[in-house]
RNA sequence: GCGCCCGUAGCUCAGUUGGAUAGAGCGUCUGCCUUCUAAGCAGAGGGUCGGGAGUUCGAAUCUCCCCGGGCGCGCCA
């Protein structure tokens, strides 16, 4: 409620201004200082004072007088040297909020928009950097949804990749198991963590003998494209039960995908010989005849400067490599063609068949290579706008991805392809340590560590989760006598839950997280249970008040507008007028692509609740009327932090 | 060398497009459970917003320079 009344003061503004002065600018809006100063203010008139030359104050004066009546604003004051503050009109408000929560997401629109996260190699276990991946791109899903957009979430799996392939080189010839051994090992439960171990191990033998490494790499992967022999089948093994452990792990936190897109596909569907043919004939990318690159298709890049006209060696070393002078095509191609599907201009489609050990909450498809199953949805639908969660430190690339969708002419799709980057997730010092690594003095003296798949260093998700749940288990146990061991276990759970991912999300995605389990197995202060913890405060006023709400007698506008005006109003208006707010956190949310917002919003209705809570007492509240409207305000508050808590993926229990 | 990100309280971080007295959590200290759940609340203390110059009526926010830290720039992915 709160924007659309900031879009509605902003629209009367620019039509005021214009009019009567002739001007047109933005309307900066923002929230005063203190409530005393109402909800919504300007600084126009600043602005407006420099282009008119004359006193803000005067203007201000002038717009306050004339401006006319803006619904759902009760007044329009002057303050300062000249701002605009807007005070509500509270029994409206009140009145538009109650009417707001009821109502779920936005209707759905007609265009599609893609949403790719996770994306792990399928070699190793998840790891908490996966997770903060996994986290963002499904809380932005839900965000998106929840505004109404078509969201389809996918997953990309490189599962013909090196990473792979040194999985395979490490079971095969390190370990020396047969394919026949792979298979059994692969169906035990664990298979990721076993997996992590045989990976890290085969790292280190590989850059032992770099020359052996790269003999085995080279004659896997061409095993593995062609799809022939015994390391081709064990890759297959390999990735196929590590995917369906991922997908298990991030289910945990309720987080689910519509379609797995397999490198396999792309190779075997020839994606990229179609991208090929277009980049070529749109000159896109050049083939070097001499030089450096001579043998290579590559595509020209300039960074820096710009200043169109370098001199040739340096363009020369940065124009990016798309095919190799073998004729093998990088990772950065099979990305544009990737890309170019999502976007419907690639003319070809996958085939799709259900994915057979998926999580049951959702059903899940993959591309296959193999017969396509006509109950598929239609996955090849060009997708209108396309985000993709992928760290930071792989910005390079993804423009260069989006340098190729220009040069096909395409701006539009490659202004709708949106990186959504977050920086990595390492570990303090004291973490890396309890993890048994042994730290150089160097890495001891820094903040944080980087985690490493390739050294076996990092903290496993289903072992943070395990952990956070056996934490939350003890609390709920020691609070909850009474409780059956079920539910113990099941609120045990959401309140792991609903910690992990609120301290992933409540970090904007430009910081790096030092991860420590101290702060991430914290349940105190601004974490998800504290947010969990205010609605279950709630829940519990509903049960025991549930028998006198009925006796309650309706609470009017006019009782609202007084109540929220009296003496003792300012605390409740501040429930109600950041309940009412939602909407804004969302706006700003998908703004700046930005989660985080909506966690700092959840956070402060909680904190904004608990005050209230302290304050008043609901249930023995004398006055019929006025205990009506406490209960009616839990209520909303209940309903705007439980809305906000979802679009984070956190539920709330019933009891905690 | 070039490009991107970061530097705000002891620690970890917010601060959307420049706006009013720079905020929160943790930690420290002091209080509050016969009351709707104390995973809570109240209070205290804590700041040259890395440094400097500039633009502006106004700068943590924009520009430039410098200092410190991280990342990227491969015929790897």
């Amino acid at each position: 409620m709160y924007q659309t009344l900031a879009n509605r003061l902003c629209e009367a503004l620019t039509r005021h201004i214009g009019e009567r002065y002739g001007v047109t600018l933005e309307i900066a809006l923002e929230r005063p200082p203190k409530l005393e100063l109402g909800e919504l203010a300007s600084p126009v008139c600043f602005e407006l004072a420099k282009r008119l030359k004359r006193a803000p104050r005067q203007i201000a004066q002038e717009i306050a007088a004339n401006l006319g009546h803006v619904e759902g604003v009760a007044r329009i004051e002057v303050a300062g040297a000249g701002y605009l503050n807007t005070h509500f009109d509270r029994g409206a408000f009140w009145a538009s909020v109650q009417e707001e929560a009821k109502h779920g997401a936005a209707p759905e629109k007609k265009e599609k928009v893609i949403v790719e996260h996770t994306s792990i190699n399928p070699n190793k276990a998840a790891h908490i950097g996966h997770l903060r991946n996994a986290v963002l791109g499904d809380s932005m899903a839900r965000v998106l949804r929840h505004m109404g957009e078509r969201v389809q979430v996918q997953n990309y799996i490189d599962n013909t990749g090196v990473q792979v392939a040194d999985a395979v080189i490490g079971f095969l010839r390190v370990q020396k198991l047969s394919l026949d051994q792979v298979q059994k090992l692969a169906a035990q439960p664990k298979f990721d963590y076993l997996c992590w171990d045989v990976y890290a191990d085969t790292t280190e033998v590989l850059e032992k003998d770099q020359e052996k490494a790269a003999e085995w790499r080279a004659e896997t992967l061409r095993a593995i494209e062609e799809g022939q022999g015994v390391a081709a089948k064990m890759a297959a093994v390999i990735a196929n039960a590590v995917v369906s452990l991922h997908l298990k792990t991030m289910a945990r936190l309720g987080i689910y995908y519509d379609l797995l897109v397999r490198e396999s596909e792309i190779l075997h569907l020839k994606f990229w010989d179609a991208a090929f043919v277009e980049l070529k004939e749109s000159g896109a990318i050049q083939y070097a005849t001499s030089g450096k690159n001579a043998g290579c298709w590559i595509m020209p890049w300039s960074q820096g400067t710009g200043n169109g006209e370098e001199n040739g060696e340096e363009a020369e070393a940065q124009a990016k490599i798309i095919v190799r002078s073998n004729g093998t095509v990088t990772y950065v191609g099979k990305d544009i063609a990737y890309q170019l599907w999502k976007f419907g201009l690639l003319g070809k489609d996958f085939h799709y068949a259900k994915w057979p050990d998926a999580p049951a909450q959702r059903p899940l498809w993959a591309t296959t290579s193999g017969a396509n199953d006509p109950e598929a949805p239609h996955f090849g639908e060009a997708a209108a706008t396309v985000y993709n969660v992928i760290d930071s430190r792989q910005a390079y690339l993804q423009d260069v991805v989006a340098q190729g969708l220009r040069a096909l002419g395409r701006t539009r799709e490659a202004e709708r392809s949106i990186h959504l980057s977050y920086d990595i997730v390492a570990l303090t010092p004291r973490c890396a340590r309890e993890l048994g690594y042994e730290l150089s003095a160097e890495e001891a003296k820094k903040a944080y560590v980087q985690v490493s798949g390739r050294k076996g260093l990092g903290v496993k998700a289903d072992d943070l989760l395990d952990r956070l749940e056996a934490a939350t288990l003890a609390e709920v146990k020691q609070r909850h006598l009474e409780m059956p061991e079920a539910e113990q276990q099941r609120t045990a759970h959401e309140i792991a839950v609903g910690a992990l991912r609120f301290f992933l999300l409540k970090f904007t995605r430009t910081a790096i997280i030092a991860f420590d389990f101290k702060d991430a197995l914290s349940f105190e202060g601004e974490t998800g249970p504290y947010c969990q913890y205010a609605v279950v405060r709630i829940r519990g006023i509903r049960r025991k008040g549930a028998e006198a709400a009925s006796a309650n007698p309706g609470v009017s506008q006019t009782f609202a507008a007084n109540i929220l005006s009296g003496a003792e109003g300012e605390g409740l208006w501040e429930s109600v007028l950041l309940s009412g707010s939602l909407d804004h956190a969302i706006e700003a949310a998908i703004g700046a692509q930005e989660p985080a917002f909506v966690a700092k919003y959840a956070f402060q209705l909680a904190q904004v609740f608990n005050l209230f809570y302290h304050k008043h007492r609901i249930l023995s509240e004398e006055n019929p009327e006025k205990r009506a409207f406490l209960l009616r305000l839990t209520e909303l508050v209940e309903a705007q932090l439980l809305r906000a808590l979802s679009l984070l993926g956190i539920e709330a229990p019933e009891k905690m």
